[in-house]
RNA sequence: GCUCGGAUGGCGAAAUGGCAGACGCGCUAGCCUUAGGAGCUAGUACCUUCGGGUGUGAGAGUUCAAGUCUCUCUCCGAGCACCA
């Protein structure tokens, strides 16, 4: 008997997909259901591909594999993600060109990719470093700009000090730079962002797609929507003068006894008094200083400084004190009311500042308040029905909202207002390996687009691009000094480079049409394969990429490029996996090296073995030594085949198979898959299978170990692809059996088992079961119910 | 602090409210081989007076029946973090 040989098996078959094009998709004209199976592209590193990426190409090859076997037409192309931080990092730290270790990387990721054996069409080269690529990054940033999407402005931006660059506030966790975990300052800069805000409600919209309700959340908190309240407040000691705040509870108005303004205030001056102008001028100082450090750690004290005015409350007329206080945010209006009984912070603030803990609940459950508060009390946070509040009193929260907001507009000093804390994108970067923005500066005309004809605007060549602050590209003086393209006077070219995001936002819009000089994508072409139907990528995405990817998406669709509203219509994170459950870093030296394990086990082995550790959403923890379960399974079935058998009463067991795999492969739990293919095999190998069932085991088996498959299927006498082959299906006729086990509960204990028939009737089953000796014992009292779940559970409850 | 997840043998994990622990790792015993990822067979939650009893983080509840549904709590993970 022959022994599986999986190195020169899995080399035989990679090199006959190739030659037969498997991983060609017909784009042009799909004669199948079309199938957009996406894995998010990965960025050329130069480090080997790790478990990660396998993670992630083996189960969406997998599951691509399956989709072409239910009859799609699978298009799954890769391409490299090769402008940005990772790549300029990489040759920073090796000294080479980035250009030179881009290429030599991602030529050895291809060969390493091609290893897996999965049907990725690599073939279109879409490198979103390369001029043929960048040029319709430009072009998509035109299309922005002519909307007036596209902006420079100067701003209080986050700059990172070791990569000598501003970041997007998405880039920044925990005032930490995301990339080399440096703390980030705040900087003001004039810089270039991407109007993202103008679509916040659009992006609040998810109808229709099928993503993770978590990653949903996500966004929406990103995005941050909230329905509330600008007022005027006047301010006593200057006549005419007004600070506006913002509220999304003006109901609690008759509760406010301070208003606080954020020290980065443009009009804070104006509210404060001679005499305490200095100290409000050092609060300020002050609060910078404690940004750029520690303003992201501990100490949560609020600290405020009195600004010497009062403002007005607009309902009682009542004069408060205003405040500088750094716990309020330039959000808003950068003011706010202060409302002790019902806000914690606001009541952590006035207690601080020795102001009076008042007096006026202006919610309760409707029963008068308490006076005074001296304790924080969670509760009065919520709705309810106001007390104390004048022409308000006894309204509910709802009611008087609309109320108090009809005579704010009527007497024109408020109005309703909706806020989002979604900033919009920064875009611009002081570093060389991105595409260059494609405006230039003309003394004379001022900023002027690059015309479209112009395009590309070429990266340069750099020799010297250790970033230093300001973008290398500025170096370059046949690069800046260009000609105005509207007057055709002296002017300079933009010298930032866009964030890498800004590449990726939009790739998949070039898969289907990649490498058509004339124009970004095809209309057609873009409308027979947009939007992705599964993509799969890690959660880190969640409110980067895939927002960004959105809005981008969300743009074209309004411009009338692409008819799909939204870019992904299922959604899918994959698990992370782990060794002796921590995250795998070369600093612990927990790293696991695919490669050995592939060439000792071969591509099948090491794909399922990852499928089979648990659920794909949930990753896993890697063994050494789990391994060697799937790949005994592999010998196992493969022996399995090379025995011939009667495959008598087998029929049944082949298609609970079928049926069981079907579920799993469908609902991603490929290790149910697994586990229903080991369970067959082991009964196999006792009884034997004839041809036909070998060839729906083979099938099964195909998506996830599809070199073994086809081995197997060549073997069983077949001349073309098993992946030409339709997934099987379970038979109705092979799954009836002829007895089923019945558990029989006595007040909810097992008691026994009976085997009946599966359409036994109630009668018969009861009798039956009291047949039973083991039951019989339990029947003493008197039967006061009698259950019945045909093909499951037979139940008496016994009373006495 | 807020918002989500999660907790099942020594380990990774299965389980439309219906016989908990499928499948795999590891372990034990035996067989066959003794150079390799060996192979095959049987066993492997806990307690037991061998009748049975107890078991899915803890505690309550709903139900004939709960890992699964409801409430309270503990612990772990992820994301956001003074957003008024």
């Amino acid at each position: 008997m022959q022994s599986y040989n999986a190195p020169e098996v899995e080399k035989k078959w990679q090199q006959k997909w190739k030659e037969s094009g498997l991983h060609k998709a017909n784009l042009e004209n799909p004669e199948k259901p079309k199938y957009y199976n996406l894995t998010m592209f990965p960025y050329p590193s130069g480090d080997k591909l790790h478990i990660g990426h396998w993670y992630n190409y083996g189960p969406v090859d997998t599951w691509g594999r399956y989709m072409k076997m239910k009859g799609f037409e699978v298009f799954q192309p890769m391409g490299f993600d090769s402008f940005g931080l990772p790549a300029e990092n990489y040759a920073i730290k090796t000294g080479v060109h980035p250009a030179e270790t881009t290429r030599t990387n991602i030529d050895k990721m291809k060969e390493q990719i091609a290893a897996i054996g999965g049907m990725y069409d690599l073939d279109l080269n879409l490198e979103t470093s390369s001029p043929e690529y960048y040029k319709w990054t430009q072009w998509v940033f035109l299309q922005l700009y002519k909307q007036g999407l596209a902006y420079r402005k100067e701003a209080p931006v986050n700059w990172c000090p070791s990569c000598m660059t501003v970041l997007a506030n998405e880039q920044v966790n925990d005032g930490i730079c995301e990339r080399c975990k440096t703390q980030v300052v705040q900087k003001n800069l004039r810089q270039w962002f991407f109007k993202i805000t103008a679509y916040a409600d659009k992006l609040l919209d998810y109808t229709g797609l099928d993503w993770p309700e978590k990653t949903i959340l996500m966004q929406k908190h990103w995005i941050g929507r909230s329905e509330g309240n600008e007022a005027d407040f006047r301010i006593a000691e200057a006549a005419g003068k007004t600070v506006r705040i913002f509220t999304t509870r003006f109901d609690t108005i008759y509760g406010t006894n301070f208003v606080a303004v954020a020290p980065e205030h443009p009009n804070l001056m104006d509210y404060v008094t001679e005499g305490q102008r200095s100290a409000v001028e050092k609060y300020v100082q002050d609060s910078k200083k404690k940004n750029e450090l520690e303003r992201q750690m501990g100490d949560r004290e609020k600290t405020g400084v009195f600004t010497g005015m009062h403002a007005i409350n607009p309902m009682t007329g009542s004069e408060m004190p205003i405040y500088v206080a750094d716990f309020v945010l330039m959000y808003g209006t950068g003011a706010l009311m202060g409302t002790p009984a019902h806000d914690a912070r606001d009541f952590l603030f006035a207690k601080t500042m020795g102001l009076e803990c008042p007096q006026v609940l202006v919610t309760a459950a409707g029963e008068v308040a308490e006076d005074n508060v001296k304790e924080w009390k969670e509760s009065l946070h919520e709705y309810g029905i106001l007390v104390n509040s004048g022409p308000y009193t006894d309204m509910r929260t709802e009611e008087a909202l609309k109320l108090m907001t009809e005579q704010m507009e009527r007497e024109g000093w408020g109005k309703q207002v909706v806020n989002f804390r979604l900033r919009d994108w920064l875009i611009s970067r002081q570093r060389y390996w991105g595409a260059p923005i494609p405006i230039i500066n003309c003394e004379k005309c001022g900023e002027v687009a690059v015309p479209d004809s112009d395009l590309p605007v070429v990266h340069p060549h750099v020799e010297d691009y250790v970033p230093k602050g300001t973008s290398p590209l500025a170096t370059v003086e046949e690069f800046v000094n260009v000609k105005c393209p509207t007057c055709g006077g002296d002017a300079k070219r933009e010298v930032d480079t866009m964030d890498t995001f800004v590449c990726s936002s939009w790739y998949f819009l070039r898969y289907p049409d990649a490498g058509n000089s004339e124009q970004a994508w095809r209309k057609e072409r873009v409308n027979t394969w947009m939007p992705v139907d599964m993509y799969i990528g890690g959660p880190e995405h969640a409110c980067m990429h895939l927002l960004y990817a959105r809005f981008i998406h969300q743009v074209m669709h309004d411009l009338g490029h692409v008819e799909a509203k939204e870019p992904f219509k299922r959604l899918v994170h994959q698990g992370m996996v782990t060794k002796d459950g921590a995250k795998m870093s070369k600093s612990k030296g927990n790293v696991v090296s695919p490669d050995e394990f592939v060439s000792k086990y071969g591509s099948d082995v090491f794909r399922m073995y990852l499928m089979f550790m648990g659920p794909f959403t949930d990753g896993g923890d890697w063994n050494d030594r789990g391994i060697t379960g799937v790949a005994r399974f592999v010998d196992r079935f493969y022996r399995m085949m090379q025995e011939d058998g009667t495959g008598e009463a087998m029929d049944g067991v082949v298609h609970q198979t079928v049926a069981r795999a079907s579920e799993a492969v469908k609902s991603m739990t490929f290790n149910v898959a697994i586990a229903s293919l080991m369970e067959l095999t082991n009964a196999a190998l006792k009884g034997g299978l004839n041809k036909a069932q070998k060839e729906i085991v083979t099938k099964v088996l195909a998506p996830l170990a599809p070199h073994l498959a086809e081995e197997v299927w060549a073997e069983l006498g077949h001349s073309e692809s098993i992946f030409k082959e339709s997934w099987p299906e379970a038979e109705a006729k092979f799954l009836v059996k002829t007895s089923v086990t019945f558990a029989v509960q006595v007040n909810g204990k097992l008691r026994g088992t009976v085997d009946l028939a599966p359409d036994v009737s109630k009668e018969d089953a009861l009798a039956a079961a009291r047949a039973s000796e083991n039951v019989a014992k339990y029947l003493t009292g008197e039967v006061v119910k009698e259950i019945f779940v045909p093909g499951k559970i037979i139940g008496f409850v016994v009373k006495g």
